[in-house]
RNA sequence: GCGGGCGUGAUGGAAUUGGUAGACAUACCGGACUUAAAAUUCGGAAGCUUUGGCUGUGCGGGUUCGAGUCCCGCCGCCCGCACCA
């Protein structure tokens, strides 16, 4: 299983050389022509995209790489799929824009930096370089020219001027709130990066801290956010999906309940209810150990202080909130019901009240909420049905009664008739208007989603661009001061936030009234970085403002973003974040018209590979063992000692696992073309793609089997003319040839790339056929036949494996290269077939075919099944009871 | 618990969206070539079978001339969210 052997040196083998097939071709050397051919792109510009051509623009862009050191099999896997639709539009007449950048700021280079003594800035552009290096052997068409990097001053400081930009028009605030509290990355973080309770980078259980920190007000876009997700045709229902879930909009009703012997200035009590049809069932409320109103209790009461201290105990961890028992506390306290003063609740404490939603307090109304009723029942507080199912009088007992909004049930225990028997909407629709007229309550809409806390105690980031100053306060930095820069000179031996520890960087002057003050030390979350990237690829040379508004988007510019292809990994997170800023980039001016930023979303599947352990000694990498497979059975051994190693479950390439396989590697020892070709075929792209060895070396077997063909029937089909066989032995083929180029063509529209892969294996597996048997004395129509076979085919590989494309295209002759080539047009008579093969079914299993002209009328064709002879055995010379006969599809005879 | 997805040969997966199940590939087996291997090339292969067929897309029902596909009920796996009032 060593990656190395014989492939490597490309020698011919040794059929070739003896000749004992046909002419000699020497063996296809990936290694010594692609870098060629990548060098011929390079120097004809290919793949550089100007702004003002005129063709349709086609966009696509894949999500950009964080600079960590080397590219990994899942960057092979998305940029190889990019680059096809890149290559393939191309390739159709589009005007494509397909760029590349570096998400290069953030957390591992500040950990490289103390851990190895180098600049963060260093380290950073020093991953590019490689990185850089790497992805041109993959010979991607990306356009370079446009390369941008976050942690260049050229980039964050438009992205301060964006963040003054939003100040002004009231998106960002600054505010005191909790927050998450990464003890590991000592920084915080937003809702959307604690994950389980965890740090979505650290994995350390997140604290809870009252701190003041930037917000991007991303919930005053929420309807616009979830509404916006209608729109997204061409992403996958999942992430929409998950989309909605995360902005979790509720519509309800809002009061407030009267309270009695409430501390000084706690005279109500806000909550708000989704089921205002319940409101006369309610026997408790209750209130968030976090609520204000509990912190003032807990201050003159030791056992509601006790209490409250318990509760946040708990945590937040998913684990201990399963496992929570509700517990609750009895604050003594009365709250009085909105639509009668003397309906009195008792007010409770309780667990299980979060202060993150809503009000932070809740009615209790256990008949019909699950919580409530655990509540109610361990606490031995009342129970009534406020309704009942239509075909029962039972009361709840130990299971609420939760039925669907949209079922009828009789109502019991309200304010109108009782018995009345409507839907549970009905019901809510009716409160809620009886409460808004006697202005009781209000209708309202909640939305689960938070602000976007967007400030990080953390070096290696896009600085805030505020003063603070003790007369002003926080005062925005003049746009001729910008960009705020990052000190070169910063240590890293001590924990905290390097910026707050520099010696002079903070310290400057208030810009408003020239006293001393201080620079906010905060940088910004690196989800800000790539929040706009998209947008700045249109002109990244403009340096006075983020966009240039003639080409980011509109009439002549390019966003929306045709395709975007990332990991699913991101389907809240920078996906959300994006959507926000470009709607918050046009309400400040930066963008014309568009508001979601990528028209299609394709998020691909993972990279997996088995993983190897040795036992008692743990895991090996795939390069250091064999596998032997004997009559199916396979077992792997250690190279070094012949060890026993166990072959252990296939899972998502990883260091700790040590079941990575190194694109380096791969492309050294079988080529760029085999690796992405490998990426492309078998596994639908959305899914996970095992990698093993055998598969690469089947995708490489057609690498060469591919050459062999094309190089040994170049001399019979260079320079003739293309043309299909309209009749004749070859007809066949070239009908196969058209339809194949048809349905290939169709498959890359969808990112079907495993079943576009099919079908050219099918072709070529034709092709081969009428190839061999190609010789001297082979006619014209047959040779033009076959070179347009072969041209197609070579079109259709070049997106997917462009320098054997290359290769090929100039072995028969082609002018010009490849890359440059339209995609060929089908021609539509070729694509359908005036015979078909159809399938003759008794009683609907199938007994027999018929060959038929494909414009035959039903009753010929009905009469042609009935003269079948496996028919007329079946009928014993009666009449079918039915035939069916479907156009171009089948004959089924009913007995 | 809620929401979404999936279940097809030894394996990854196709199946024109209700019309020949298993395309294509991987692995495997056999022939040719070779001193031998590799490479190449040709061929085989869902299972059972009394050779006429029968069974077969997680399981059980249903609709239909016809179901991998649609409907109902289970089972299993994966993903997301979750004390969201």
């Amino acid at each position: 299983m060593t990656l190395g052997g014989f492939h490597g040196e490309g020698r011919p083998d040794k059929s070739a050389l003896f000749g004992i097939f046909h002419m000699a071709v020497e063996r296809y050397n990936p290694r010594d022509t692609e870098p060629r051919w990548q060098k011929a792109w390079d120097e004809a510009r290919l793949f550089e995209t100007r702004n003002d051509d005129p063709r349709p623009k086609y966009y696509v862009l894949e999500m950009f790489p964080y600079p960590s050191g080397r590219i990994h099999m899942g960057h092979v896997r998305n940029y190889t799929m990019g680059d096809v639709i890149a290559r393939w539009r191309r390739a159709m007449g589009y005007n494509v824009l397909h760029p590349m950048g570096w998400d290069a700021f953030g957390l591992p280079a500040e950990n490289a930096a103390r851990d190895n003594k180098v600049n963060p800035r260093n380290w950073t552009y020093a991953n590019i370089e490689t990185m850089k290096g790497q992805l041109k052997t993959m010979g991607l068409s990306l356009d370079w020219a446009r390369e941008l990097a976050t942690c260049d001053p050229a980039y964050y400081r438009h992205q301060q001027k964006m963040f003054l930009d939003f100040w002004k028009s009231d998106l960002v605030e600054r505010k005191s709130a909790k927050v998450n509290w990464d003890p590991v990355d000592m920084t915080v973080l937003a809702n959307e990066q604690v994950i389980d309770g965890r740090g979505w980078r650290s994995g350390a259980p997140v604290e809870q801290r009252d701190l003041t920190q930037w917000f991007f007000k991303i919930t005053s876009m929420s309807e616009q956010l979830l509404d916006g997700l209608e729109t997204l045709e061409r992403w996958p229902d999942k992430v929409r999906t998950m989309q909605q879930n995360w902005i979790g909009k509720s519509t309800g009703l809002a009061f407030e309940f009267g309270l009695k012997g409430a501390p000084e200035g706690f005279d109500s009590l806000p909550v708000f209810t989704t089921r205002a049809d319940t409101m006369w069932g309610p026997t408790f409320a209750a209130i968030a150990a976090d609520h204000p109103l509990a912190k003032a209790l807990a201050q003159d009461n030791p056992e509601i202080a006790a209490f409250t201290a318990k509760c946040r105990a708990i945590g937040t961890s998913a684990a201990a909130i399963e496992t929570a028992e509700k517990l609750g506390y009895d604050t003594g306290l009365k709250v009085t019901h909105p639509a009668d003063p003397d309906f009195e609740l008792p007010l409770w404490i309780a667990n299980f009240v979060l202060m993150d939603y809503g009000t932070g307090a809740i009615i209790g109304c256990p008949a019909h909420d699950q919580r409530d009723l655990d509540f109610a029942r361990k606490y031995g507080l009342p129970v009534v049905d406020v309704f009942k199912p239509l075909d029962s009088d039972a009361s709840v007992g130990d299971e609420a009664f939760t039925p669907a909004k949209t079922e009828k049930v009789r109502y019991v225990h309200w304010h109108g008739e009782p018995g009345t028997e409507i839907t549970c909407q009905e019901a809510m629709d009716r409160t809620l208007a009886l409460y808004e007229e006697k202005g009781w309550g209000q209708g309202r809409v909640q939305y689960r989603l938070r602000d976007w806390l967007i400030s990080r105690q953390r070096y290696w980031g896009c600085p805030i661009p505020v003063i603070h100053c003790d007369d002003c306060g926080a005062v925005p930095v003049p746009a001729d001061q910008l960009p705020v820069e990052l000190p070169m000179d910063v240590t890293f031996d001590k924990p905290g936030n390097p910026l707050d520890h520099h010696p002079t960087w903070k310290h400057t002057s208030c810009p408003n009234c020239g006293k001393d003050a201080r620079r906010d030390t905060d940088t910004m979350d690196t989800f800000v970085d790539s929040s706009w990237y998209y947008a700045r690829f249109t002109d990244p040379w403009n340096e006075t403002e983020p966009t240039t508004l003639d080409y980011v988007d509109g009439k002549n510019g390019w966003l929306p973003v045709n395709q975007y292809i990332g990991g699913i990994e991101h389907a809240i997170l920078h996906l959300l974040y994006s959507r926000f800023f470009a709607r918050a980039m046009k309400a400040t001016g930066h963008l014309n018209t568009v508001e979601e930023p990528f028209e299609g979303l394709f998020t691909q599947g993972m990279v997996v590979h088995e993983t190897y352990k040795v036992p008692g000694e743990g895991f090996i990498t795939p390069a250091e063992i064999r596998i032997d497979d004997i009559d199916g059975t396979r077992s792997a051994s250690r190279l070094s000692d012949g060890a026993t190693v166990e072959i252990g479950p296939i899972e998502k390439m990883s260091k700790s696992k040590k079941n990575v396989v190194d694109p380096d590697d791969i492309i050294a020892t079988y080529g760029a073309d085999t690796a992405r070709w490998f990426m492309l075929s078998d596994s639908p792209p959305e899914r996970d793609v095992i990698w093993s060895e055998a598969g690469v070396e089947g995708a490489h077997r057609f690498v060469q089997r591919l050459w062999r063909l094309v190089a040994e029937a170049a001399p019979s089909i260079a320079g003739v003319a293309a043309y299909p066989a309209k009749d004749g032995p070859l007809s066949a083929t070239s009908k196969a040839a058209h339809k194949t180029l048809k349905a290939v063509g169709e498959d890359l529209g969808r990112l079907q790339f495993n079943k576009a892969v099919a079908r050219i294996y099918e072709l070529t597996n034709l092709l081969s056929r009428d190839l061999s048997a190609l010789d001297e004395k082979a006619g014209a129509e047959t040779r033009a036949a076959l070179r347009e076979g072969v041209e197609f085919l070579v079109a259709m590989i070049a997106p997917m494996m462009p320098h054997l494309a290359e290769a090929c295209w100039q072995e028969i002759g082609g002018t010009g290269l490849a890359a440059e080539q339209a995609w060929p047009a089908f021609d539509p008579a070729l694509v359908v077939d005036d015979e078909l093969v159809l399938p003759v079914q008794i009683n609907g299993k199938k007994r027999g075919e018929l060959s038929v002209p494909a414009d035959a009328p039903p009753e010929e064709i009905e009469a042609a099944a009935l003269a079948l002879d496996a028919v007329r055995v079946a009928l014993e010379g009666k009449q079918p009871k039915k035939v069916i006969v479907v156009p171009k599809r089948i004959v089924n005879v009913v007995i």
